[in-house]
DNA sequence: CAAATAGTGTCTCTGAGACAGTATCTA
DNA sequence: TAGATACTGTCTCAGAGACACTATTTG
Protein backbone atom coordinates (compact mmCIF):
# COMPACT_ATOMS: atom_id res chain seq x y z
CA UNK A 1 0.00 0.00 0.00
CA UNK A 2 1.27 3.78 -0.66
CA UNK A 3 0.01 6.34 1.10
CA UNK A 4 -3.27 8.56 -1.23
CA UNK A 5 -1.54 11.19 -3.52
CA UNK A 6 -2.60 14.02 -5.54
CA UNK A 7 -3.08 12.39 -9.44
CA UNK A 8 -1.23 13.99 -12.01
CA UNK A 9 -3.34 16.63 -13.83
CA UNK A 10 -4.81 15.54 -16.93
CA UNK A 11 -5.37 18.22 -20.14
CA UNK A 12 -6.24 17.76 -23.67
CA UNK A 13 -4.02 19.10 -26.85
CA UNK A 14 -4.91 19.29 -30.51
CA UNK A 15 -2.53 18.68 -33.41
CA UNK A 16 -4.94 20.85 -35.94
CA UNK A 17 -2.79 19.48 -39.08
CA UNK A 18 -3.58 21.35 -42.45
CA UNK A 19 -2.41 21.66 -46.28
CA UNK A 20 -1.44 25.45 -46.69
CA UNK A 21 1.14 27.21 -48.88
CA UNK A 22 1.71 23.41 -50.35
CA UNK A 23 2.86 22.35 -47.22
CA UNK A 24 1.35 20.01 -44.01
CA UNK A 25 1.00 22.87 -41.60
CA UNK A 26 0.34 23.20 -37.98
CA UNK A 27 -2.13 25.44 -36.18
CA UNK A 28 -0.47 27.39 -33.16
CA UNK A 29 -1.60 30.14 -30.71
CA UNK A 30 0.16 32.47 -28.56
CA UNK A 31 -0.26 31.54 -24.75
CA UNK A 32 -1.77 34.65 -22.80
CA UNK A 33 -0.81 32.70 -19.46
CA UNK A 34 2.21 31.16 -17.77
CA UNK A 35 3.68 29.34 -17.65
CA UNK A 36 5.25 29.82 -21.03
CA UNK A 37 3.09 32.64 -21.38
CA UNK A 38 3.85 34.69 -24.99
CA UNK A 39 5.01 31.10 -26.13
CA UNK A 40 3.21 29.25 -29.49
CA UNK A 41 1.23 26.21 -28.07
CA UNK A 42 -1.01 24.15 -29.57
CA UNK A 43 -4.71 24.31 -28.90
CA UNK A 44 -5.96 22.71 -25.36
CA UNK A 45 -8.03 22.54 -22.23
CA UNK A 46 -8.64 20.87 -19.57
CA UNK A 47 -11.13 17.51 -19.59
CA UNK A 48 -14.75 19.27 -18.23
CA UNK A 49 -16.18 16.29 -16.33
CA UNK A 50 -20.17 17.24 -16.42
CA UNK A 51 -19.73 18.44 -20.40
CA UNK A 52 -17.47 15.71 -22.23
CA UNK A 53 -18.11 11.84 -21.69
CA UNK A 54 -14.81 11.28 -23.06
CA UNK A 55 -11.54 12.62 -24.36
CA UNK A 56 -12.61 12.88 -27.62
CA UNK A 57 -15.19 15.10 -26.82
CA UNK A 58 -12.82 17.40 -25.15
CA UNK A 59 -11.03 17.69 -28.16
CA UNK A 60 -13.93 18.20 -30.39
CA UNK A 61 -15.18 21.02 -27.76
CA UNK A 62 -11.97 23.02 -27.53
CA UNK A 63 -11.66 22.95 -31.38
CA UNK A 64 -15.41 24.08 -31.48
CA UNK A 65 -14.52 27.01 -28.82
CA UNK A 66 -11.05 28.19 -31.30
CA UNK A 67 -12.66 27.82 -34.63
CA UNK A 68 -16.29 27.36 -34.31
CA UNK A 69 -15.95 24.78 -36.57
CA UNK A 70 -15.90 20.53 -36.37
CA UNK A 71 -12.83 19.13 -38.07
CA UNK A 72 -13.28 16.31 -40.61
CA UNK A 73 -11.00 14.40 -39.20
CA UNK A 74 -10.17 13.69 -35.42
CA UNK A 75 -8.24 10.40 -33.64
CA UNK A 76 -6.12 10.15 -30.61
CA UNK A 77 -2.85 10.53 -30.88
CA UNK A 78 -1.39 9.47 -27.74
CA UNK A 79 -0.64 10.27 -24.09
CA UNK A 80 2.35 12.56 -23.38
CA UNK A 81 3.00 12.40 -19.31
CA UNK A 82 5.77 12.99 -17.16
CA UNK A 83 7.44 14.86 -14.36
CA UNK A 84 9.37 17.07 -16.36
CA UNK A 85 6.67 18.75 -19.71
CA UNK A 86 5.28 20.96 -16.94
CA UNK A 87 6.74 23.03 -14.40
CA UNK A 88 4.00 22.84 -12.39
CA UNK A 89 4.54 19.04 -11.59
CA UNK A 90 3.33 15.24 -12.68
CA UNK A 91 0.94 16.23 -15.80
CA UNK A 92 -0.55 14.07 -18.62
CA UNK A 93 -1.70 15.70 -21.82
CA UNK A 94 -4.10 13.41 -24.13
CA UNK A 95 -3.02 14.58 -27.27
CA UNK A 96 -5.35 14.37 -30.82
CA UNK A 97 -4.47 15.02 -34.33
CA UNK A 98 -7.65 16.61 -36.09
CA UNK A 99 -7.21 17.35 -39.86
CA UNK A 100 -9.10 20.11 -41.72
CA UNK A 101 -9.16 21.93 -45.07
CA UNK A 102 -7.49 25.79 -45.05
CA UNK A 103 -11.00 27.29 -46.48
CA UNK A 104 -12.94 25.83 -43.19
CA UNK A 105 -10.18 27.86 -40.97
CA UNK A 106 -10.32 31.23 -42.40
CA UNK A 107 -14.13 31.58 -42.52
CA UNK A 108 -14.22 30.68 -39.14
CA UNK A 109 -15.35 33.66 -36.60
CA UNK A 110 -12.61 32.14 -34.05
CA UNK A 111 -9.39 32.58 -32.81
CA UNK A 112 -6.78 33.64 -35.37
CA UNK A 113 -4.44 30.87 -35.42
CA UNK A 114 -0.77 30.96 -36.92
CA UNK A 115 -0.07 28.27 -39.29
CA UNK A 116 3.67 26.45 -39.43
CA UNK A 117 5.26 24.08 -41.71
CA UNK A 118 5.55 20.67 -39.44
CA UNK A 119 9.16 20.57 -40.72
CA UNK A 120 10.17 23.75 -39.60
CA UNK A 121 8.88 24.50 -36.35
CA UNK A 122 9.86 27.41 -34.09
CA UNK A 123 10.21 27.04 -30.26
CA UNK A 124 7.59 25.57 -28.63
CA UNK A 125 5.53 25.27 -25.31
CA UNK A 126 5.46 22.05 -23.50
CA UNK A 127 6.39 19.01 -25.74
CA UNK A 128 4.36 20.54 -28.20
CA UNK A 129 7.09 20.35 -31.01
CA UNK A 130 7.38 16.80 -30.05
CA UNK A 131 3.34 16.27 -30.30
CA UNK A 132 3.56 17.86 -33.79
CA UNK A 133 6.23 15.59 -34.71
CA UNK A 134 4.24 12.42 -33.73
CA UNK A 135 1.67 14.07 -35.38
CA UNK A 136 2.72 14.35 -38.65
CA UNK A 137 4.57 10.97 -38.75
CA UNK A 138 0.93 9.17 -37.73
CA UNK A 139 -0.48 11.67 -40.96
CA UNK A 140 2.51 10.77 -43.33
CA UNK A 141 2.38 6.97 -42.47
CA UNK A 142 -1.31 6.18 -42.65
CA UNK A 143 -1.35 8.45 -45.56
CA UNK A 144 0.70 5.78 -47.59
CA UNK A 145 -1.75 3.27 -47.19
CA UNK A 146 -4.81 4.54 -46.64
CA UNK A 147 -7.65 7.10 -47.81
CA UNK A 148 -6.75 9.80 -44.85
CA UNK A 149 -5.77 12.69 -47.04
CA UNK A 150 -9.42 12.96 -48.45
CA UNK A 151 -9.92 14.76 -44.95
CA UNK A 152 -7.58 17.44 -45.84
CA UNK A 153 -9.98 18.39 -48.78
CA UNK A 154 -13.50 20.15 -48.91
CA UNK A 155 -16.12 17.10 -48.75
CA UNK A 156 -16.04 17.36 -52.67
CA UNK A 157 -12.76 17.11 -54.77
CA UNK A 158 -11.56 16.18 -58.01
CA UNK A 159 -8.93 13.38 -58.33
CA UNK A 160 -6.30 15.83 -59.51
CA UNK A 161 -6.93 17.91 -56.19
CA UNK A 162 -6.37 14.52 -54.32
CA UNK A 163 -3.03 13.40 -56.09
CA UNK A 164 -1.82 17.34 -55.33
CA UNK A 165 -2.68 16.38 -51.80
CA UNK A 166 -0.96 13.33 -51.48
CA UNK A 167 2.14 14.47 -53.32
CA UNK A 168 2.21 17.94 -50.72
CA UNK A 169 2.14 15.62 -47.82
CA UNK A 170 5.43 13.41 -48.82
CA UNK A 171 6.88 15.85 -51.40
CA UNK A 172 7.11 13.68 -54.50
CA UNK A 173 5.47 13.80 -57.33
CA UNK A 174 3.65 10.80 -59.47
CA UNK A 175 2.04 10.22 -62.82
CA UNK A 176 -1.42 10.63 -63.48
CA UNK A 177 -2.27 6.61 -64.37
CA UNK A 178 0.15 5.46 -61.64
CA UNK A 179 -1.98 7.45 -58.74
CA UNK A 180 -5.02 6.55 -60.32
CA UNK A 181 -4.19 2.54 -60.42
CA UNK A 182 -3.16 2.91 -57.02
CA UNK A 183 -6.66 4.16 -55.88
CA UNK A 184 -7.47 1.04 -58.27
CA UNK A 185 -10.44 3.70 -60.11
CA UNK A 186 -11.78 4.36 -63.20
CA UNK A 187 -14.27 6.78 -63.66
CA UNK A 188 -15.88 5.43 -66.32
CA UNK A 189 -16.72 2.43 -64.61
CA UNK A 190 -19.00 4.45 -61.89
CA UNK A 191 -22.58 5.17 -62.80
CA UNK A 192 -23.23 8.83 -61.68
CA UNK A 193 -25.30 9.06 -59.33
CA UNK A 194 -23.84 7.25 -56.56
CA UNK A 195 -21.76 4.60 -57.86
CA UNK A 196 -18.62 3.21 -55.94
CA UNK A 197 -15.11 1.71 -57.37
CA UNK A 198 -14.30 -1.56 -56.38
CA UNK A 199 -12.71 -1.07 -53.25
CA UNK A 200 -15.11 0.88 -51.71
CA UNK A 201 -12.58 3.76 -51.71
CA UNK A 202 -14.35 6.96 -53.45
CA UNK A 203 -18.00 7.66 -54.16
CA UNK A 204 -18.68 9.37 -57.43
CA UNK A 205 -21.05 12.29 -57.18
CA UNK A 206 -22.80 13.72 -60.43
CA UNK A 207 -21.04 16.83 -59.76
CA UNK A 208 -18.33 18.18 -62.05
CA UNK A 209 -15.79 21.33 -61.64
CA UNK A 210 -15.08 23.18 -65.22
CA UNK A 211 -12.74 25.27 -66.21
CA UNK A 212 -11.43 26.32 -69.59
CA UNK A 213 -10.77 22.47 -70.26
CA UNK A 214 -12.73 19.10 -69.82
CA UNK A 215 -14.43 19.01 -66.91
CA UNK A 216 -13.19 16.87 -64.02
CA UNK A 217 -16.21 14.62 -62.09
CA UNK A 218 -16.05 15.07 -58.39
CA UNK A 219 -15.65 12.64 -55.74
CA UNK A 220 -16.31 12.22 -52.47
CA UNK A 221 -14.87 9.63 -49.81
CA UNK A 222 -16.59 6.90 -48.34
CA UNK A 223 -15.14 5.91 -44.97
CA UNK A 224 -10.88 5.72 -43.47
CA UNK A 225 -10.27 2.66 -45.98
CA UNK A 226 -6.76 1.23 -46.12
CA UNK A 227 -4.99 -0.41 -49.11
CA UNK A 228 -3.27 -3.71 -49.38
CA UNK A 229 0.28 -2.71 -50.04
CA UNK A 230 1.51 0.66 -48.58
CA UNK A 231 2.57 2.81 -51.56
CA UNK A 232 5.27 6.21 -51.52
CA UNK B 1 -13.34 30.83 -17.27
CA UNK B 2 -14.55 27.79 -15.72
CA UNK B 3 -14.72 26.97 -11.71
CA UNK B 4 -11.81 24.78 -10.29
CA UNK B 5 -12.93 21.18 -10.44
CA UNK B 6 -11.11 17.97 -9.40
CA UNK B 7 -8.97 16.25 -12.64
CA UNK B 8 -9.91 13.03 -13.77
CA UNK B 9 -7.83 9.91 -11.81
CA UNK B 10 -5.39 8.49 -13.82
CA UNK B 11 -3.99 5.11 -13.90
CA UNK B 12 -1.40 2.94 -16.00
CA UNK B 13 -2.57 -0.12 -17.65
CA UNK B 14 -0.93 -3.02 -19.16
CA UNK B 15 -1.81 -5.07 -22.45
CA UNK B 16 0.68 -7.93 -21.59
CA UNK B 17 0.72 -10.61 -24.72
CA UNK B 18 2.53 -13.71 -24.97
CA UNK B 19 2.37 -16.64 -27.54
CA UNK B 20 1.04 -19.42 -25.38
CA UNK B 21 -0.51 -22.86 -26.75
CA UNK B 22 -0.31 -21.33 -30.48
CA UNK B 23 -2.33 -18.37 -29.73
CA UNK B 24 -1.66 -15.11 -28.61
CA UNK B 25 -2.95 -14.28 -25.56
CA UNK B 26 -2.90 -12.03 -22.64
CA UNK B 27 -2.25 -12.07 -19.03
CA UNK B 28 -5.00 -11.70 -16.63
CA UNK B 29 -5.97 -11.49 -13.22
CA UNK B 30 -8.44 -11.72 -10.47
CA UNK B 31 -9.15 -8.40 -9.00
CA UNK B 32 -9.19 -8.41 -5.11
CA UNK B 33 -10.67 -4.80 -4.28
CA UNK B 34 -13.72 -3.19 -5.59
CA UNK B 35 -14.97 -1.92 -8.36
CA UNK B 36 -15.05 -5.33 -10.14
CA UNK B 37 -14.19 -7.05 -7.21
CA UNK B 38 -13.64 -10.84 -8.65
CA UNK B 39 -13.18 -10.27 -12.42
CA UNK B 40 -10.24 -10.73 -14.45
CA UNK B 41 -8.33 -7.92 -15.16
CA UNK B 42 -5.56 -6.32 -17.04
CA UNK B 43 -2.51 -5.65 -14.66
CA UNK B 44 -2.71 -1.76 -13.94
CA UNK B 45 -1.72 0.88 -10.85
CA UNK B 46 -1.26 4.45 -10.31
CA UNK B 47 0.82 6.96 -10.72
CA UNK B 48 3.97 7.55 -8.40
CA UNK B 49 5.01 10.83 -9.42
CA UNK B 50 8.15 10.57 -7.17
CA UNK B 51 9.69 7.19 -8.74
CA UNK B 52 7.84 7.55 -12.18
CA UNK B 53 9.53 9.84 -14.84
CA UNK B 54 7.17 9.17 -18.09
CA UNK B 55 3.54 6.91 -17.84
CA UNK B 56 6.14 3.85 -19.58
CA UNK B 57 8.41 4.40 -16.36
CA UNK B 58 4.82 3.09 -14.39
CA UNK B 59 4.01 0.33 -16.67
CA UNK B 60 7.48 -1.24 -16.05
CA UNK B 61 7.36 -0.90 -11.87
CA UNK B 62 3.74 -2.54 -12.54
CA UNK B 63 5.32 -4.93 -14.24
CA UNK B 64 8.50 -5.59 -12.51
CA UNK B 65 5.82 -5.63 -9.09
CA UNK B 66 3.74 -8.46 -10.51
CA UNK B 67 5.73 -10.17 -12.76
CA UNK B 68 9.89 -9.80 -11.64
CA UNK B 69 10.35 -9.56 -15.11
CA UNK B 70 11.36 -6.80 -17.46
CA UNK B 71 9.18 -6.87 -20.65
CA UNK B 72 11.11 -7.59 -23.76
CA UNK B 73 9.55 -4.52 -25.86
CA UNK B 74 6.90 -2.23 -24.39
CA UNK B 75 5.33 0.41 -26.14
CA UNK B 76 1.95 3.27 -25.45
CA UNK B 77 -1.18 1.90 -26.85
CA UNK B 78 -3.45 4.85 -26.12
CA UNK B 79 -5.74 6.44 -23.77
CA UNK B 80 -8.84 5.20 -22.30
CA UNK B 81 -10.87 7.73 -21.09
CA UNK B 82 -14.30 8.75 -19.73
CA UNK B 83 -16.76 8.87 -17.40
CA UNK B 84 -18.50 5.59 -17.86
CA UNK B 85 -15.58 3.65 -17.50
CA UNK B 86 -15.21 3.13 -13.94
CA UNK B 87 -18.33 3.81 -11.54
CA UNK B 88 -16.18 6.05 -9.61
CA UNK B 89 -16.14 8.68 -11.78
CA UNK B 90 -14.06 10.41 -14.96
CA UNK B 91 -10.95 8.23 -14.97
CA UNK B 92 -8.57 8.09 -17.83
CA UNK B 93 -5.92 4.30 -18.23
CA UNK B 94 -3.04 5.19 -20.18
CA UNK B 95 -2.33 1.72 -21.87
CA UNK B 96 0.68 0.11 -22.31
CA UNK B 97 1.14 -2.96 -24.84
CA UNK B 98 4.43 -5.28 -23.59
CA UNK B 99 5.25 -8.56 -25.07
CA UNK B 100 7.27 -11.57 -23.40
CA UNK B 101 8.23 -14.83 -24.10
CA UNK B 102 5.83 -17.08 -22.47
CA UNK B 103 8.88 -18.90 -20.55
CA UNK B 104 10.17 -15.68 -19.11
CA UNK B 105 6.20 -15.56 -17.35
CA UNK B 106 6.43 -19.36 -15.96
CA UNK B 107 9.89 -18.83 -13.97
CA UNK B 108 9.36 -15.88 -12.54
CA UNK B 109 8.38 -15.47 -9.01
CA UNK B 110 5.61 -12.29 -9.22
CA UNK B 111 1.85 -12.82 -8.92
CA UNK B 112 0.16 -15.78 -10.86
CA UNK B 113 -1.64 -14.50 -14.19
CA UNK B 114 -4.71 -16.31 -16.51
CA UNK B 115 -3.94 -16.70 -19.96
CA UNK B 116 -6.51 -16.10 -22.51
CA UNK B 117 -6.54 -16.23 -26.43
CA UNK B 118 -7.41 -12.81 -27.44
CA UNK B 119 -9.84 -13.66 -29.49
CA UNK B 120 -11.73 -15.52 -26.65
CA UNK B 121 -12.08 -13.65 -23.98
CA UNK B 122 -14.06 -14.10 -21.37
CA UNK B 123 -15.86 -10.84 -19.16
CA UNK B 124 -13.34 -8.34 -18.04
CA UNK B 125 -13.65 -5.32 -15.55
CA UNK B 126 -13.62 -1.76 -16.85
CA UNK B 127 -13.32 -1.75 -20.42
CA UNK B 128 -10.34 -3.74 -20.53
CA UNK B 129 -11.53 -6.32 -22.95
CA UNK B 130 -11.28 -3.23 -25.41
CA UNK B 131 -7.83 -2.66 -24.80
CA UNK B 132 -6.79 -5.70 -25.27
CA UNK B 133 -8.97 -5.91 -28.39
CA UNK B 134 -7.06 -2.55 -29.35
CA UNK B 135 -3.87 -3.96 -28.50
CA UNK B 136 -4.23 -7.26 -30.38
CA UNK B 137 -5.11 -5.69 -33.79
CA UNK B 138 -1.99 -2.94 -33.37
CA UNK B 139 0.54 -5.99 -32.86
CA UNK B 140 -1.65 -7.74 -35.77
CA UNK B 141 -0.95 -4.29 -38.18
CA UNK B 142 2.91 -3.92 -37.09
CA UNK B 143 3.64 -7.46 -37.03
CA UNK B 144 2.43 -6.99 -40.51
CA UNK B 145 5.29 -4.87 -42.05
CA UNK B 146 8.40 -5.09 -39.20
CA UNK B 147 9.80 -7.30 -36.62
CA UNK B 148 7.78 -7.28 -34.12
CA UNK B 149 7.08 -10.51 -33.08
CA UNK B 150 10.94 -11.18 -32.48
CA UNK B 151 10.52 -10.11 -29.00
CA UNK B 152 7.57 -12.69 -28.16
CA UNK B 153 10.74 -14.88 -28.48
CA UNK B 154 14.01 -15.32 -26.40
CA UNK B 155 16.53 -13.25 -26.91
CA UNK B 156 18.46 -16.27 -29.76
CA UNK B 157 16.23 -18.03 -31.67
CA UNK B 158 16.09 -20.03 -35.02
CA UNK B 159 14.41 -19.15 -38.37
CA UNK B 160 11.98 -21.66 -38.03
CA UNK B 161 10.59 -20.17 -34.75
CA UNK B 162 10.48 -16.47 -35.98
CA UNK B 163 8.29 -18.06 -38.93
CA UNK B 164 5.99 -20.12 -36.50
CA UNK B 165 5.70 -17.05 -34.62
CA UNK B 166 5.03 -15.03 -37.36
CA UNK B 167 2.14 -18.05 -38.29
CA UNK B 168 0.60 -18.08 -34.85
CA UNK B 169 0.04 -14.15 -35.01
CA UNK B 170 -1.85 -14.37 -38.15
CA UNK B 171 -3.23 -17.93 -37.86
CA UNK B 172 -1.89 -18.49 -41.62
CA UNK B 173 1.19 -20.71 -42.69
CA UNK B 174 3.76 -19.77 -45.89
CA UNK B 175 6.65 -21.78 -47.15
CA UNK B 176 9.90 -21.21 -45.83
CA UNK B 177 10.98 -19.95 -49.03
CA UNK B 178 8.85 -16.78 -49.51
CA UNK B 179 9.31 -16.16 -45.57
CA UNK B 180 12.85 -15.75 -45.90
CA UNK B 181 12.76 -13.53 -48.84
CA UNK B 182 10.21 -11.23 -47.11
CA UNK B 183 12.84 -10.84 -44.20
CA UNK B 184 15.51 -10.36 -47.30
CA UNK B 185 17.53 -13.15 -45.68
CA UNK B 186 20.05 -15.48 -46.94
CA UNK B 187 21.81 -16.88 -44.03
CA UNK B 188 24.75 -18.32 -46.31
CA UNK B 189 25.86 -14.83 -46.97
CA UNK B 190 26.33 -13.98 -43.02
CA UNK B 191 29.76 -14.08 -41.74
CA UNK B 192 29.40 -15.84 -38.28
CA UNK B 193 30.55 -13.86 -36.21
CA UNK B 194 28.58 -10.83 -36.15
CA UNK B 195 27.31 -10.07 -39.56
CA UNK B 196 23.78 -8.22 -40.27
CA UNK B 197 21.97 -9.12 -43.55
CA UNK B 198 21.53 -6.35 -45.92
CA UNK B 199 17.83 -4.26 -44.04
CA UNK B 200 19.77 -4.63 -41.02
CA UNK B 201 16.93 -6.69 -39.61
CA UNK B 202 18.27 -9.87 -38.31
CA UNK B 203 21.72 -10.24 -36.41
CA UNK B 204 23.30 -13.64 -37.15
CA UNK B 205 25.18 -14.80 -33.67
CA UNK B 206 27.40 -18.30 -34.00
CA UNK B 207 25.20 -20.29 -32.32
CA UNK B 208 23.58 -22.93 -33.10
CA UNK B 209 20.47 -25.56 -32.07
CA UNK B 210 21.02 -29.09 -32.85
CA UNK B 211 18.59 -31.96 -32.21
CA UNK B 212 18.49 -34.80 -34.72
CA UNK B 213 18.92 -33.01 -37.81
CA UNK B 214 20.75 -30.58 -39.17
CA UNK B 215 21.63 -27.96 -36.77
CA UNK B 216 19.47 -24.34 -37.34
CA UNK B 217 21.75 -20.63 -36.79
CA UNK B 218 20.33 -18.72 -33.89
CA UNK B 219 19.97 -15.20 -34.30
CA UNK B 220 19.11 -12.25 -32.52
CA UNK B 221 16.68 -9.01 -33.47
CA UNK B 222 18.68 -6.15 -34.10
CA UNK B 223 16.06 -3.28 -33.61
CA UNK B 224 12.55 -2.84 -34.93
CA UNK B 225 12.90 -2.31 -38.47
CA UNK B 226 10.21 -1.68 -40.71
CA UNK B 227 9.58 -3.55 -43.99
CA UNK B 228 8.74 -1.41 -47.66
CA UNK B 229 5.73 -3.43 -47.95
CA UNK B 230 3.11 -4.87 -46.19
CA UNK B 231 3.27 -8.54 -46.20
CA UNK B 232 0.71 -11.05 -44.95
C1' DC C 1 -8.90 24.26 -84.42
C1' DA C 2 -5.63 25.27 -80.59
C1' DA C 3 -4.93 24.91 -75.74
C1' DA C 4 -5.62 22.75 -71.54
C1' DT C 5 -6.77 19.33 -68.45
C1' DA C 6 -9.39 14.71 -67.77
C1' DG C 7 -9.23 10.01 -68.29
C1' DT C 8 -7.37 5.29 -70.22
C1' DG C 9 -4.68 1.49 -72.51
C1' DT C 10 -0.19 -0.70 -72.91
C1' DC C 11 4.35 -2.21 -71.99
C1' DT C 12 8.12 -3.30 -68.97
C1' DC C 13 10.28 -4.87 -65.09
C1' DT C 14 10.49 -5.88 -60.28
C1' DG C 15 9.42 -8.78 -56.73
C1' DA C 16 6.26 -12.22 -54.19
C1' DG C 17 5.44 -16.91 -53.74
C1' DA C 18 5.35 -22.00 -55.02
C1' DC C 19 8.30 -25.79 -55.60
C1' DA C 20 11.89 -28.67 -55.98
C1' DG C 21 16.56 -29.35 -55.24
C1' DT C 22 20.92 -29.41 -52.15
C1' DA C 23 23.24 -29.44 -47.41
C1' DT C 24 24.14 -31.20 -42.87
C1' DC C 25 23.09 -33.19 -38.80
C1' DT C 26 21.65 -37.96 -35.74
C1' DA C 27 20.90 -42.81 -35.38
C1' DT D 1 22.35 -44.78 -45.52
C1' DA D 2 17.79 -43.37 -44.00
C1' DG D 3 15.35 -39.75 -41.94
C1' DA D 4 14.70 -35.18 -40.64
C1' DT D 5 15.15 -30.47 -40.88
C1' DA D 6 18.01 -26.35 -42.68
C1' DC D 7 18.89 -23.64 -46.45
C1' DT D 8 18.79 -21.98 -51.54
C1' DG D 9 18.02 -21.41 -56.66
C1' DT D 10 14.55 -21.10 -60.28
C1' DC D 11 10.30 -20.22 -62.53
C1' DT D 12 5.90 -17.97 -62.99
C1' DC D 13 2.68 -14.58 -62.63
C1' DA D 14 0.59 -10.32 -60.76
C1' DG D 15 1.01 -5.64 -60.00
C1' DA D 16 3.58 -0.98 -59.88
C1' DG D 17 4.90 2.67 -62.65
C1' DA D 18 6.32 5.26 -67.04
C1' DC D 19 4.45 6.88 -71.18
C1' DA D 20 1.74 7.87 -74.84
C1' DC D 21 -2.79 8.02 -76.61
C1' DT D 22 -7.83 9.49 -76.60
C1' DA D 23 -11.74 12.54 -74.76
C1' DT D 24 -14.05 16.82 -73.73
C1' DT D 25 -14.37 21.27 -72.54
C1' DT D 26 -13.43 26.84 -73.60
C1' DG D 27 -12.07 30.58 -76.63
Amino acid sequence: MHTSRSTPIVSVDVVLLTLFQGKLQAALHMRGRPPFQGCLALPGGYVHPEEDATAEDTARRVLREKTGVEPRYLEQLGTFAGAARDPRGWSAAISHVALMPHEDLRQSGGEVFHFYDVDQLPELAFDHSEQIRAAAERVRNKASYSTLPCWLLPEQFTLTQLQRTYEQIFGETVSRGTFRSRLGIKVGDMNPGEAVDQADILIATDQFQGGSQRPARLFRVNRLSLFKRACW
